[in-house]
DNA sequence: CGAGTGCTTGATAGCCTTCAAACGTAGTGG
DNA sequence: CCACTACGTTTGAAGGCTATCAAGCACTCG
């Protein structure tokens, strides 16, 4: 089943969302429809399935991918075969502007279900509107700023913090695209949301049901809903490692 | 003293100098000091002191600014107080970047030592020279991956391994500003390279000392010679956490 | 129904953090 | 010039948190 959001998603994180931002910052996704519609370009669609590959690091990078349904993970593997997940991608979050300046894609790229995604023509669009260079140095110094708040959270949190910032961060994020924000229904595995924590499958599922022991969440595999949202602000307002 | 380096940086991890990058990948620098004097517009100079800010998280954005001597750190903190530092800058690095987008700083940055900055006229740069857009544009993917470089490292390597990256990272970019790339002059306190590797400080001094008494670096105090590369190297290969 | 995958839970070990003390150095004012 | 204070660094001892190894269970799919 393919997810058909209706509203659209900051790729940003939750928090980034108070500050100021590009002025005319609607997003991405219906602007682009609209402009290529004007422009008369057709929109070209490309339909994947759960564990299928978007590209691979090192490939030719021949497009930009917008997420128009589905959820994906980017993902960094090193020469030694360690592997670090990047961020997980949802409607509106575009794949591949990691390598604009490279002529491969600098990381992998997988649906995790069922998902589509639009090529977007970059060079043309970049040639032909201007306002649309603003838009993609706006997307990525946000995703600098979204990566560095996960590096903030990883080094100063412990297991449970991190899980729970996890999830506070999802549900904003769907909730944005129109989704409740209490019912979580992941969409990856214990595996891969540890490894994007840098933790094990293990710890997650530990933390998840400590977690719903204190009542503070119910976990039904990958259904998660938050029950008491003060509780869980308490959890990570509790404070971290400062170094 | 002023580190007057005679060639310029790659900003980007070491490791990432391999890739294929922006056509005409000369350095900021010398491109920038060429293009302001051929529009004729004046080069603001910005001296600063040890511990002095450059600015802070949440100042209004007036400029960009270019390192062009001296060692900076940048570095988030959240609002209960949790500091992490996102990165040490040296010559040809540009701050500012990550909150192109925004009205305000997203970030501190910091003088660790004597240095100096170019105030870059990014407004009139961007609308007067396309090519400089673009230049913005490779730079900011590139930080992007150089977080990612490092986001792996920090989830999988252990102390001595992070550490040791770090050095080898700090090598590269002083060699390729033209200095020896095996005696290092660290810029940063202890705790300053345990907050950035998210370690102890304690951790820190204790994985320099094991790495001293297997005679694979010399320690005293800031100055830190790498003594057996390969042997370093093969620590590295070891391998850390798949999770 | 069997194989495969993903999830949970337990026991143990290991690495890093924490707390603590001592040392060296740089800056400062008497 | 030197005492003195503040800061940075090193090292030790103990503990905690997470990783590792292992087993059992649930679910899906061929």
């Amino acid at each position: 089943m393919l997810l058909e959001h209706t509203v659209y998603a900051d790729s940003g994180f939750a928090a980034d969302s108070a500050a100021a931002h590009y002025a005319g910052d609607d997003a991405l996704e219906p602007w682009l429809q609209r402009e290529l519609l004007r422009l008369g370009w057709p929109l070209q669609r490309r339909r994947v399935r759960a564990k299928q590959h978007v590209f691979r690091a090192g490939q030719p990078r021949t497009a930009l991918y917008l997420v128009h349904a589905g959820c994906f993970k980017t993902a960094l593997v090193s020469e030694d075969g360690r592997e670090k997940i990047t961020g997980f991608r949802l409607r509106g979050d575009l794949l591949g502007l990691d390598a604009l300046d490279m002529n491969a894609y600098a990381c992998d790229a997988v649906a995790l279900d069922t998902g589509e995604l639009w090529e977007v023509p970059f060079a043309r669009l970049r040639s032909e509107l201007p306002q649309f260079q603003e838009r993609i140095t706006a997307l990525l110094a946000r995703e600098i700023r979204r990566d560095w708040t996960w590096m903030l959270a990883l080094g100063t949190l412990g297991a449970d913090q991190r899980v729970v910032t996890f999830l506070f961060d999802l549900a904003a994020r769907l909730q944005a695209l129109g989704f409740s924000g209490e019912r979580l229904q992941l969409r990856m595995t214990r595996a891969e949301l540890g490894n994007f924590l840098s933790l094990t499958l293990e710890t997650v599922a530990r933390s998840l049901s400590r977690l719903q022991a204190r009542g503070l969440i119910e976990v039904a595999g990958r259904e998660i809903v938050l029950r008491d949202r003060a509780a869980l602000s308490g959890l990570l307002a509790a404070g971290g490692r400062v170094h």
